[in-house]
DNA sequence: AGAATAATTGACTTTTACGTAACAGTCAAT
DNA sequence: ATTGACTGTTACGTAAAAGTCAATTATTCT
């Protein structure tokens, strides 16, 4: 089996343009195969879109993206830089915790705001 | 007492430049007071402030910022705008939501990388 | 008073993550 | 053979959110 993938049909599935998936094979996050000129995407590709999309959707940027996956893809052999890679995964995990407290936070405020709207609803409904 | 809060204080504070004060003033997020031209910020402002910066933390724009701090402060007073507000909170509540599920994901993929980078310790470790 | 320090405004620049336009090739179906 | 859908490349454009720099004012210290 192992399917391939047109980039509409990804494109589609996601949401995103074609400009979107060739730009970020152009930034070196995913390597679709080639058949000519045209891209050919695995399924391997298709979860690392997936990937890529969430870690967009939580603001990372795209050299972050790529670190993280090139990380795990393999991780650093020299010793210092083995190191410096996991310091910088526990800053992210500390900014990643900061921004779900940030998350919450605004959840409530957003119940809050929703409570404003409700009690003037009822104002303009009385005033009918 | 209501102390007053000098910009270069909340910038301390804050860890964000005066610049950035000034733009949210510009943009009407914050309206700090004045004796002359310089600003005095009250501590409601500060409030504010780090009610925008949270926002900013998770991805808000500044137009989406500015809209929930208006809501709250005076909901308007249309029926239509009213609901289609209700709409945009309830949207931005599953816009939220699923960030923080991209976050739980992203926390456990990072341990992942994590346990990658223990693992090539461990044989850089052995090697030497 | 004079120097140093801090604040202001305004204009210009930068970065990120694509959008958009222009133009051409490929391939299946009519 | 043409149409239409899709694909490709290259290159320039854009919006958001500041950063940077210069030219002015104010304030404070001694």
């Amino acid at each position: 089996m192992d399917k391939y993938y047109s980039i509409t049909e990804l494109t589609r599935e996601f949401g995103v343009s074609t400009r979107t998936l060739r730009f970020y094979e152009d930034e070196g996050l995913i390597h679709p195969e080639r058949r000519g000129r045209t891209r050919l995407f695995r399924s391997a590709d298709r979860r690392l879109i997936q990937e890529i999309l969430r870690g967009r959707r939580i603001g990372f940027t795209i050299a972050e993206i790529r670190e993280v996956i090139n990380v795990y893809k393999e991780p650093p052999g020299e010793l210092g830089q083995l190191k410096l890679m996991m310091k910088r995964i526990d800053e992210k995990r500390d900014e990643l915790r900061q921004k779900r407290k940030d998350i919450d936070e605004t959840l409530a405020e957003l119940n809050h705001a929703e409570e404003a709207c409700l009690t003037r609803l009822a104002e303009i409904g009385v005033g009918t």
